[in-house]
DNA sequence: AATGAATGAGTGTTCATTCAT
DNA sequence: CATGAATGAACACTCATTCAT
């Protein structure tokens, strides 16, 4: 999908149809074989995504069931495996997290059901600390600091093009937010 | 300012001149007597954002200074003074958290910028605290989380019209970061 | 109207925005201050012309009231009055009678609107002519008949830039469509 | 030729080659082994027509010659002939009469053209009729109201899926004509 | 300062036509 | 002959900006 990386270069609202099919080598007609409008590509690139965030989750939440390992290393294997998909989707990530909501409100309004979609996962995650005797905190609150952890540091950790390795970058979120949820 | 108002709702990018004046009861041939241009409004609006965090901070900051106030309050003064700009100014940083990046390449680097600055004088906090014993973390990575939960809950508390009370959300933010900074 | 001028020589579907606005002599954005579409000038041009046909006919209707003049001459004034607007309005009513139907389907089926609903009108000649003894006809029939023949003919008056005179034009019409109607 | 029953549903300029091959089963690529353009197409359904109708003409002319029946039953053979045509080709000829004008300028000429000719030979019966006695009137003009009524009352008895009978049609139209010609 | 009509460059989208398979 | 993906010129419409009043 060549329109992805034309976006994250110009952004949505800087890149003409033509600016996409020259990177993809067609013309502008044909894109409109494939796609029914600008819109409709920008859709397709980020569409993938909630559900990629929830279903990583829902994948990655199984090491939390049974406590079959401590819940360190649970939240560890958590945020290893969302390191692997904003790297390896670190274009539409950027897209997601710095550029949708500009592009018009409709795209406002679902990057925000978006985040908060996926608040609502992570608030699972709160919940079973509190079975491992997590601080008496706002569940729905600690569940949006972490989201929001998680994004901005994302977020910063794309744009550094990975300044940090990716095992120190776990180890120190999952510090972080662990104590910050559970110390008394 | 009407401007800003219009950019919130309609977003920058579907806000039209004629929008913008019509709200402020002028025209549109007036609007160019005060701006140069669209994105001058624009610059204006969020030019004081950078400004204000930063000195904001500064302001705040000088509870950290001379060990005056034990570190724990000194940080609940810092967010309950955020909150407050945050509250004041909520349409402004609504602009600037949700939608700024996704206007043009420009901005989205000034976005970037703004952040990266902020994280920066977050950093004087973190190695502030290393004096009161905090844990052994990368400190610019500790700042960034800091950082992004602060615009991350912020960004949901006015998009959630302040559902917390003020105190509550700071004391549990307060709780929280300075737990996930400090605790061994 | 400048449209109009060029709607007749181009044809609508070959008429570019631009064609238009150079006739008239402004700039292509102005032309969006006065009409919302290409559409709407064709509408504008078109929207006086079956609301005109409809009123002349009543207007010159009353010469058939009480019977204060023969019916002859009644019918000359109607198809006096008609060669009247025909030759005010020549490039509209060119555009109705050739163009119209052929611009799309919504006008199409206005075209035959408007001629139906005249054709109704004309009907009512026909009825006061049976007063004076027409033939037993189908009225309906007979109406479409004058109906056909005016448009056909004042069609082809304008096309011959008015070839002949119009007292000739009106005096072979009635006589035509007055015999037609009413010999035995 | 489905391209005819497809002009006639969506206008020939709101028909798409597209629409003409899906309804013709066959592809975009194929419809350009059989037509140059889309024009062609169109011209191919219209170009029978003018040799259609003049042609149609000089068979049912010779009923006039050599005066072996009398002029009435001539007229009604000619328009008993003319309804049969009328009717096998009712697509063909509404888009003829209703939309040929509004395409382009070139088959606006053509339709003009056709008209014309067609009125040329109809003048051939006015002159017939004058030698049993027709009232002495501009025979070009009559000419022209006996096309403009023929083909205007075809029209109107084509679009309403021929409401009337053809012999009730034939009679009224041959009686009128005739009357409209001949009576003194 | 204030007005809003005028400007025209810019862009998404359409669709007849071509052509490789 | 048949296919349908690919082409790109063309055009309606938008809107930031200008400017005469």
């Amino acid at each position: 999908m060549s329109a992805l990386s034309v976006f994250e270069e110009k952004g949505f609202n800087n890149t003409r149809i033509k600016d996409i099919t020259k990177k993809a080598g067609t013309s502008v007609g044909n894109f409109y074989n494939y796609f029914k409008s600008k819109e409709e590509v920008f859709e397709v690139i980020i569409s993938g995504l909630a559900e990629l965030m929830v279903s990583k989750f829902k994948e990655l939440f199984i090491y939390f069931q049974e406590n079959r390992i401590p819940p360190i290393s649970a939240v560890k294997n958590l945020f290893r495996g969302y390191a692997k998909i904003f790297r390896a989707k670190k274009e539409t990530f950027l897209i997601f997290l710095e550029q949708m909501g500009g592009i018009n409100n409709k795209y406002r309004t679902k990057r925000n059901e978006i985040i908060d979609n996926f608040t609502k996962e992570v608030e699972k995650i709160i919940l079973k600390l509190l079975d491992f005797g997590a601080r008496d905190q706002n569940p729905k609150l600690t569940a949006r600091v972490w989201t929001s952890t998680v994004l901005g540091v994302f977020n910063w950790w794309i744009r550094s093009e990975f300044a940090l390795e990716e095992e120190e970058l776990v180890d120190n979120l999952t510090d972080f937010l662990v104590s910050g949820t559970m110390t008394n």
